[in-house]
DNA sequence: ATTTTTTTGGAACGAACGTTTCAATATATT
DNA sequence: AATATATTGAAACGTTCGTTCCAAAAAAAT
């Protein structure tokens, strides 16, 4: 009996996420959403809820995508160590081909909301453990096989590479230099060896 | 002939920066600033110019006093990997007592507003490109005393240390817990012996 | 003491904000 | 085809936004 929703849900929420990504979430205006998505404000507030809402449905959408992009550097073939670098190397093209400086989307969350939202402070403890938990996953497996050091915990060490992935992510939203990102980059995951 | 200003100059400039640094740019109104700073909102117009003036400011202010706090931790006494190390010790501990997550106001300003003026793009660059120099100051004295490696580029070393320092802030953002927080430092100021 | 110049207080500006309302529309079900 | 139900479009809501205006107040210079 219902009128079905008209609208790509999954493409809706890709461009609200475009959207937050790039002007971050005081900086996005409903009328941003509007014009991006192609939907009515009652649509939106429909089948979303609120502004807010949305934010958070476009965050976690981002972080899943970027979980996928981490998967998609692991291989079967790879030692844990070459998987980290593939981490980081994919990580400075996605920084190269981010002309617009938006950076990193849950970074930019954790800038510019940390601290005046309980929940979304948790999402953000949560989204960067998961994150160290994979990273870990192929610390241990390059342990295991011989290509990472292993007088130090596996903890202790993707705590230091995924900051390493952070600091480059940072600076890069200042200096895009490759060398100089790559020469970071170089630095981190040959200190975890 | 002239009627003076009633108010404190820095002593303004410093009110309208806690609150750009803890609501971020976007997240702060001009009654935020009225209400922060007592001035009356003519008198801020009249004294700074708009905003995003007064912004400006107030970022100034705070990275002349972190360049401040950086000179701090040298000492003639100090070996340049000691100095480096007071550097990381102190930002952990400014991290520990910032217990409304404000983060750095100059990683604040980078994840909202990079990419989105020209000038302001400018500013950042030489923000980074200085306290790289200064970083790498110490990296020097450190190569020449012995303390710190001479197998790789004094610049390369600080824009390392750099990336660690961003990548320590931003991660305490979402994670506060000391030894850890000390682990990372530990970690990236150990590869540089 | 008067003049000159700037700052101040407070109200007001139009525009944009996030959100709500409601009638019109469209579609699965009957 | 008729009915029931959810989604749309468009206008409007009250609030807050950054900024401007102007008269009143104040102080240095005459």
């Amino acid at each position: 009996m219902p009128r079905t929703e008209v609208f790509d849900r999954q493409l809706v929420l890709d461009r609200a996420k475009d959207v937050f990504w790039q002007k971050g979430y005081n900086g996005t205006s409903m009328q941003d959403l509007v014009d991006a998505t192609g939907l009515n404000r009652s649509s939106i507030y429909n089948s979303f809820g609120n502004k807010r809402a949305l934010y958070n449905a476009a965050l976690e959408k981002y972080k899943d995508e970027t979980d996928t992009f981490f998967e998609a550097c692991d291989c079967t073939t790879l030692t844990g160590l070459q998987v980290v670098q593939s981490i980081f190397s994919n990580v400075i093209e996605s920084i190269e081909s981010d002309t617009e400086n938006k950076g990193c989307m849950v970074m930019n969350c954790a800038t510019e909301l940390s601290g005046k939202d309980r929940k979304l402070d948790k999402w953000l403890r949560g989204s960067l453990d998961e994150t160290t938990d994979k990273i870990e996953e192929y610390v241990l497996k390059g342990q295991k096989d011989g290509s990472i050091r292993k007088d130090e915990s596996s903890r202790a060490l993707a705590d230091y590479l995924v900051a390493g992935l952070h600091g480059l992510r940072i600076t890069s939203l200042s200096n895009k230099d490759k060398e100089m990102l790559k020469g970071i980059a170089n630095k981190i995951v040959t200190s975890i060896q």
